[in-house]
DNA sequence: CGATGTCAAGGAATC
DNA sequence: GATTCCTTGACATCG
């Protein structure tokens, strides 16, 4: 079991996730990649063998204007496969997460069109990377535009029309407003798609007559033998609130906290019993440094599941 | 040098 | 129909 964090290093200094200068400065997916080479190293140091990069790797890859970016990608192709190589030869398992604005069964085709652009770019990249089916390109259903039954048949009759390339990476997730799990599972019966459980949005938006357990036992069987599901995890933001005469902490859901709590993740592994092998990406705003300090905890509070699941 | 404004992008809830 | 939240840093410019 492999546990992962997303996009940004917050326990070194002077490690960055993409070439963020603005599209006047010129930024290119090389510096992006330099960038990479050196989290890696990170990662090699540290021991994490998952890693979610950013989405902006190639920047303005895909702006329809600056079209000026748009074949930074194939320059750099050997640079993506020696980084694909060092990824893979410290078995680090690499993915992509496109941003909220990436809504493949949008009802507007030009912003479809768009997102099929960005899932394409990120299809790309890992295929350049020479990376195995495990590493994946994350997406949700998208909007709900007033009906789910449409919108969700949107979703599944643009993904047969994705270029088989795509296909081959995308995964979905079901998110912690519109789309359940439940709702997920119905597009895997229809595409084959694989899919990943995220533990929070199920309890934020919970399925049906399905527990937990058993929605995350079907979430792992959309994947074939021989590939490592994944799953996201995450706990639950707290804030304070003023009462007359007290400050109370109150659960804020489908909010990050900063950190893991580390019995809860404890009781999802006991729970997990049994199922099949599992990689896990946490998110949470302490991003790696929350990855190590669960993974203190749980040396500490059940050597045994580590060892019985081999987390690393 | 520190403070402040800005960045490509959509959807949904609220009023 | 307009506003705000989601959520977030860090670049770039201003004083």
């Amino acid at each position: 079991m492999k546990l992962g964090f997303a996009v940004k290093v917050l326990g070194r200094e002077g490690l960055k996730s993409n070439d963020s200068r603005r599209w006047q400065n010129s930024p290119h997916l090389s510096v992006s990649l330099a960038y990479l080479r050196d989290l890696l190293v990170y990662l090699r140091e540290t021991g994490i063998k998952m890693y979610r990069m950013s989405s902006d790797l190639a920047p303005y890859v895909t702006h329809p204007e600056l079209t000026q970016f748009h074949g930074q990608i194939e320059e750099c192709a050997e640079e993506l496969a020696a980084i694909g190589q060092m990824a893979r030869e410290q078995g680090v398992r690499l993915s992509f997460h496109p941003s909220a604005f990436v809504l493949l069964n949008a009802a507007d085709e030009t912003v479809a069109q768009k997102s099929i652009a960005d899932l394409t770019a990120q299809a790309r990249m890992l295929d350049l990377m020479g990376l195995g089916p495990e590493a994946v390109v994350v997406t949700h259903v998208g909007g709900r535009y007033g009906n789910k039954a449409e919108s969700l048949r949107r979703f599944v009759e643009r993904y047969r029309t994705l270029p088989e390339p795509v296909r081959r990476r995308l995964v979905l997730e079901n998110d912690e407003r519109s789309y359940t799990f439940g709702d997920v599972y119905a597009v895997h019966e229809q595409t084959g798609i694989r899919l990943v459980f995220d533990q929070l949005h199920e309890l934020c938006n919970p399925t049906p007559g399905l527990t937990l357990r058993a929605a995350l036992e079907r979430a792992l069987a959309t994947w074939p033998a021989g590939q490592t599901p994944k799953i996201h995890y995450s706990t639950t933001r707290t804030a304070m609130i003023e009462t007359a005469d007290k400050r109370l902490q109150m659960p804020l859901l489908s909010q990050h906290a900063d950190l893991i709590d580390p019995f809860a993740f404890i009781d999802l592994l006991r729970s997990a019993k049994g199922l099949r092998d599992f990689d896990v990406m946490l998110e949470c705003k302490a991003k790696d440094i929350a990855l190590l300090r669960l993974r203190e905890h749980l040396h500490r509070l059940a050597p045994d599941l580590v060892q019985a699941w081999r987390i690393e």
